[in-house]
DNA sequence: AAAACACGCAACCGCTCGCGT
DNA sequence: CACGCGAGCGGTTGCGTGTTT
């Protein structure tokens, strides 16, 4: 289906905005909110097209947004994000208020990526890069590369909550309105009909449809589960069934169906979780709020590392896992070491130190 | 002092997604 | 179900500025 680029009428402007412009721009939508952005520049008497409108807002007028340098915390935040996540700039930015996903991606590109290859580890993989999976003392990076696939569909999931509960707020006019990591959702006037629906995660379908694919790695997440049986996760809890028969984790999406397999060899079964997703329609109209109240995700996972590891030392008074990826002696090392440290305090910490709630 | 180079960031481009018809 | 449209996302570009030679 053909499409006309936003920009193709002759007469409109490119290029860097003059302050003009922005004042424009900016008295036009805090008088009137931004509505279609197609329609906003005429209205605004802006010689642009929509799109470098709302890029323009978005990236540089927004009132909330924090310019200037990003501290350690952001860094390390962004690292660990992206280890996560990938290029998924605009979930990484859900977690830093007042950062855009265009900044980050920025000062991913031109700092934190340098700065990982320095450190000799892969900014793609977030793996060191002379070091194979499996192949020594890295194998707590293979078990936290796959948790981090689970992570990572919680961050998804997260970044959806995120932006549907600034929806409903938004839509709510008895409450008053919060500038966040995405006003231009504060800030659109347009009538949504639809009701705000509960998040499809289909990252996590697509995640579930992979792990189904991967019956081998049932062994390391045998690793993962603590004495009971289960791990407890703000998304979810993962459950084993029996000895005889394997489980999957999956949600407990009202829209997801439990899916079961016969008790074959091959079979699995996957178990709705009542604990889940499924528990949101506590909190309809409040994700934030479910969230919260979900227990503190990967406990129990230093443990695992190190005992995937193959090391047993406990962690030191900071906390960290100093010993996770085996002694070195080389500042590299200490690089690397740091580095995995910081994943795994995010781990620990995403959900109650998220600044997104 | 000036040219060459490197760097950082704002903005653009093209694609995908989601929604309405 | 197919199509059209608006919006958002991620990759890329190009310009301004700082640094080096």
């Amino acid at each position: 289906m053909g499409r006309s680029a936003c920009c193709e009428k002759v007469g409109l402007k490119k290029g860097p905005w003059k302050p003009e412009e922005d004042q424009k721009l900016l008295g036009y939508i805090e008088a009137y909110g931004h509505g279609s952005w197609r329609a906003l520049p005429a209205k605004a008497g802006l010689q642009r097209c929509g799109k470098s409108c709302r890029l323009r807002w978005t990236n540089y007028l927004r009132p909330d947004i924090k310019r200037g340098k990003f501290s350690l915390q952001e860094e390390q935040t962004i690292n660990q994000l992206h280890a996560l996540l990938g290029n998924r700039w605009s979930a990484i930015a859900a977690h830093l208020p007042k950062r855009t996903d265009n900044e980050i991606k920025n000062y991913w590109n031109t700092h934190l990526k340098k700065r990982l290859t320095k450190m000799g580890i892969d900014p793609v993989t977030h793996k060191p890069k002379s070091d194979t999976l499996g192949s020594g003392q890295f194998k707590g990076a293979a078990n936290l590369s796959h948790m981090a696939q689970w992570e990572s569909a919680r961050l998804e999931a997260e970044a959806r909550l995120v932006r549907e509960s600034k929806l409903v707020s938004n839509l709510n006019p008895s409450k008053t309105p919060q500038l966040g990591s995405c006003p231009s959702a504060q800030l659109h006037t347009k009538t949504q009909a639809a009701p705000p629906k509960l998040p499809c995660l289909d990252v996590l379908k697509a995640w579930q449809g992979a792990w189904l694919s991967k019956q081998k790695d049932i062994a390391i997440f045998n690793m993962v589960f603590n004495s009971n049986g289960s791990l407890e996760s703000p998304t979810s809890t993962l459950n084993f069934l029996d000895n005889t028969l394997h489980s999957i984790p999956t949600v407990g999406f009202s829209d997801m169906s439990t899916i079961a397999y016969p008790n074959n060899s091959n079979s699995m079964i996957v178990k709705a979780d009542p604990t889940g997703f499924s528990d949101m329609a506590a909190y309809p109209n409040d994700p934030a709020k479910y969230m919260s109240s979900l227990p503190t995700f990967m406990e129990g996972f230093k443990e695992v590392m190190l005992d995937n590891a193959g090391v047993h030392n406990p962690p030191n008074t900071n906390g960290n896992l100093d010993n996770v990826v085996g002694s070195c002696g080389s500042d590299f090392e200490e690089n690397k070491m740091y580095y995995w440290n910081d994943m795994l305090n995010l781990v620990n910490s995403t959900t109650s130190g998220s600044p997104m709630f």
